[in-house]
DNA sequence: TCCCGATATTATGTATACAATAATTCCATA
DNA sequence: TATGGAATTATTGTATACATAATATCGGGA
């Protein structure tokens, strides 16, 4: 009852599943935390019904885990978790690439992947990026991704790589940066496009191991940044906050 | 109410998850068709709530499709999608030998994986398998699977690898053979258990490309021989019964 | 003071009633 | 006969009551 705000076109259990997956990514909800339903009821507006759906769906999604006794915990992640993850997800998109190459594009097929690149081009200057372009960088790097996904043409693959890349700090987001280091960003950047265009050369000149190859170093570079950022803060913030500390450059 | 058998041990979302996946995999249902709830009720035993929550669990595995104006479709595969489970798997397995041989194991983690091929050996007869031995070999095959994937000790990868393994036709497992393909499994086995033996060998020596690459050869032998059977085959069943072509010599 | 056990409380598992939406059927009309 | 639409039917989404199991609390005894 008392239906506050949001789109009621969506049933209560994404509504729930959203709102749910908020608290966690921001912190409110802290690791280890045991999350009741009756806390998630009250925090959702929804009842028990949907919201246990949601729990479950995030249980399998791996933001939360389950207590055998009953229940859920807010799943933590270390450091070497995350790493592992972009590795991970690097071997996955690598296999896509392979996939696509192996078994042929048309030149259609690449039309957007390719304006999709020539999009980012146009953002990047020379020898800085602004914080504005940046974020736009995201948006169409991650469209990227899901292009190339989708070139292996394997639902199987693509759902893995979907679920692979759910934990926010495994998707080719782009993290949210501060002002000093854009620098650094800006770098990190061009080699990610220039790895880009090698990924589609590959792809187009039937290359599989080195459309797969050049994938993979790219979340190796993702992976590197990540390092680079962390040692710069000193504490590593895990989970509360971890929605804000995505991996760049790739 | 009127609890009729089985464990009440467990949930009745378990145990319907439980008796859906039987119904599905064993054919009873059809890729395709829709699966009610009221239909589920029924062949469970339990009442709404436990099936939908088995329902949802079911489609976050894989076997079930949601149907966006609501309720699920048993899944339908094809034989691309088969085949691409398995090199699938065979890249994450690879990782995970990977992880395994750089980040180093003891050998007292090592004794088990050896245990298990030394009792696949002793299996193993110079110039054929019994039918009965073929199936210890597919239960002790699985448990060197699963303490190879462990010894990654990547949580993530572990987490993804078992999420693959879902799909009964994607598990390393070994299919049901009938008497005449005895001889070709015999052969295919030897070949496996060779390649088990060079990971091991890969991951003591710490050489983490050489294991991976021979997980990643492994997995090929997989498809390529169930390629083989379904040639013999003539048509793939596909679904009903696909429990029952799982692949071999991996 | 500490530990153990019984009781009370809370949380989850399950069943079911109700509401809303989607699907189907049947009839009327072109 | 085919088609469109309205009414009916079926199915899912949601809420909630009840049962059961886990957890916390409190009291008594060593």
């Amino acid at each position: 009852m008392a239906e506050q705000d949001s789109d009621r076109s969506v049933s209560q259990t994404v509504r729930a599943q959203l709102r749910l997956r908020d608290l966690i990514l921001s912190g409110d909800l802290r690791p280890g935390e045991r999350i009741s339903e009756l806390q998630a009821v009250e925090a959702t507006g929804a009842s028990r019904t949907p919201v246990r759906m949601a729990l479950v769906r995030l249980e399998e999604e791996g933001l939360l885990e389950a207590i055998p006794s009953g229940g859920f915990t807010v799943k933590g992640f270390s450091e070497r978790d995350v790493l592992d993850s972009i590795e991970l997800r690097g071997a996955l998109e690598g296999l896509a690439a392979r996939f696509a190459a192996e078994r042929g594009v048309s030149s259609r097929d690449l039309e957007p992947l390719k304006g999709c690149l020539d999009e980012i081009d146009s953002l990047v200057q020379r020898d800085r990026i602004s914080i504005e372009a940046f974020s736009s960088y995201v948006t169409l790097n991650a469209r990227f991704h899901v292009l190339l996904t989708e070139l292996s043409r394997s639902p199987s693959l693509i759902r893995q790589i979907d679920r692979a890349s759910a934990l926010p700090f495994a998707s080719p987001s782009g993290f949210v940066m501060t002002q000093s280091e854009l620098p650094q960003a800006h770098e990190t950047l061009l080699i990610a496009q220039d790895q880009h265009r090698v990924v589609v050369d590959a792809i187009e000149n039937r290359e599989g191991a080195r459309a797969e190859a050049i994938m993979r170093e790219h979340a190796r570079l993702a992976s590197r940044n990540l390092r680079l950022v962390l040692k710069n803060k000193t504490h590593f913030d895990l989970l509360p906050g971890l929605a804000l500390i995505r991996t760049a450059g790739d």
